[in-house]
This record gives structure tokens, sequence and C-alpha cells, in this order.
DNA sequence: CTTCGTGCAAAATGTTTGCAGTTTC
DNA sequence: GAAACTGCAAACATTTTGCACGAAG
């Protein structure tokens, strides 16, 4: 039982340590996905947790700011989400199953490094996805 | 005045050559960035074509249908679009100006192969767009 | 006890659907 | 004239805002 790291880890960042909050890192602590708000609810509710919807934004909204949290787009509509501590990395969608992996490769740097030089941008952030079939799709 | 192109364009691929159409074509034709409903509505009422949200939406929607109409989402919740038949490339955004650019720079094709083969992944899409400052905006 | 967070209802986007009437071919 | 397209109203999904109550420090 360690939720007491996360009472902590919420109070440095200025935030209070709510029920909601605590739960909501605990379960992007433990999904290796991003996953959107209503994903967040359902599991968080088996927990014995209730909330909704304006809640888990204004949850995941204040742990964006904070550094916390990362938002994804992907080509649907709602913005996914997942801790920032894990190493940079990029995904994998596959457009049967609907599962999300990790790719591990990364040939961006040196892109970034192109085009700031190339073209005068200063890039701050990027986003690459990449959407296909999964091992298992493809049988 | 090639509006003819358009009306056949359109027809080669099934739809009728309805003027709300041409214009979007011809819109999409004369346009660098990849641009929104909203935006697309505004500069065709301009040239006397009056249309709604809904008429836009079907008509992008069957052009990407077709192939001949790309999607974007960026970090914000609407979609952007633009012709595909503008060689593959990638996009800049300025956090500041909101400008739109192509980057002219592309390590995907290989990177695509590297996670088919360590990861198993078909990867048939993706996206990688990039965001900063614009070099205006860096003054 | 003060400040901050929650939950509800309501609103703001962006996008889709149903349907009657109009165009295109 | 048949099939396809449009425009309006209404529905939907996602996200934000306002406000009164409740919980955290």
């Amino acid at each position: 039982m360690q939720q007491g790291n996360f009472q902590k880890q919420l109070r440095k960042i200025d935030l209070k340590a709510t029920p909601a909050r605590v739960a909501v890192l605990k379960l992007l602590k433990e999904t290796k996905q991003p996953i959107d708000v209503n994903t967040i609810i359902d599991k968080i509710n088996k927990w014995g947790i209730k909330t909704d919807p304006t809640t888990v934004f204004r949850i995941v909204n204040k742990l964006t700011e904070r550094g916390v949290v990362n938002q994804i787009q992907f080509q649907d509509k709602k913005a996914r989400y997942e801790l920032t501590e894990r190493e940079h990395h990029h995904h994998f969608v596959c457009e049967d199953c609907g599962e999300i992996e990790d790719v591990l490769a990364d040939a961006i740097p040196a892109l970034e490094r192109e085009i700031g030089r190339k073209q005068g941008f200063l890039v701050k952030r990027h986003s690459l996805e990449f959407f296909g079939l999964c091992s298992n799709c493809q049988k």
C-alpha cells in the first residue's frame, strides 16, 4: 500500500491529496497505455471511488499544467493521458484492435535539429504516432 | 478559370459537381496550410457560395474517403484538411502565432521499417507534428 | 477556519444524423 | 425522373465554466 507516495507527490506540486487525485495517479502509474477520461472514470469507479467527468478533466488538466502528465491526441476526438515520468517514446496504434503500444525507436532529435537549422524553427515538442496492424491482427 | 478541372475530378470519383464541392476543392488547392471547416466556410462564403458546417463536413468526409483529402489532427479538437496530391510531408505549428508550415525533412520511412522489423508491426500510416516557435516569433 | 476541490447543471465546441426539399446528371 | 446533395434542426461527444457545498491542511 503505497498511496502515501502519491499523496506526497501531490503535495509537492501544491495540490491537495484527495481520493480522486490519488486514484488517478495510481491508475496512470499502473497503466501502460495512454487512457482517456471515460476509461479513467470506469476504472476508478470500480475501486469504489466515485467521481464524474468534470472532476477528472480538472485533475488531468492540473497534472498536465504541473508537468506530471502528458496529453496525447490521436486521430479520434478524445484526449488521452499518460505520466511524463516515463522516458520519451512514441506510440503505435493498431487500427484493428485499438491496442496502443510503445515504439522503441527514435530518430526525431536529429530531425528536430535539422529543421531548426534548415528552416529556423525553434522546436519545443513534437508528436509522432504510427498506425497499422499489430502482430496479432496481421494473422 | 479552370473550375472545369475540379468538376472533372469530382465526377471521376463518383461525386456530383456541386458549387460547394468545387469551391472546397478550389480552396484546398490554393491553400498551403491544412484548414478547418470553419475557415473553409468563411472563405467560400466570401466567394458568394453560401453553405453550412453540415455540408462542408460531409464534403471533406467524402473527399477523405475517396483519398483526395487528408485529415490532420493537431493538439486542438478540430480536424484540419489538406489535399493528398501534395507530396508526403510533415507540419510545424508555431505555438505563438499559430502559423503552420511544412517540414522539409523526413526520416520516418527508415523508422517505420525499423519498428516493423523489431516489433512486428505493419505500419500503414503515421502522423508527425512539431510544435515550437517559428523564426518570426523567436524575435 | 481558510483555501481548495468536488459534483451538479448548464454551456461551449466540434461533428454527425434524420429528413424534406432541391440539384445534378 | 432517379439518385445524390443540401440545409435546417436536433442529437452527440468531449471538454469547460459557474456555483454551492464539502473536505483537506
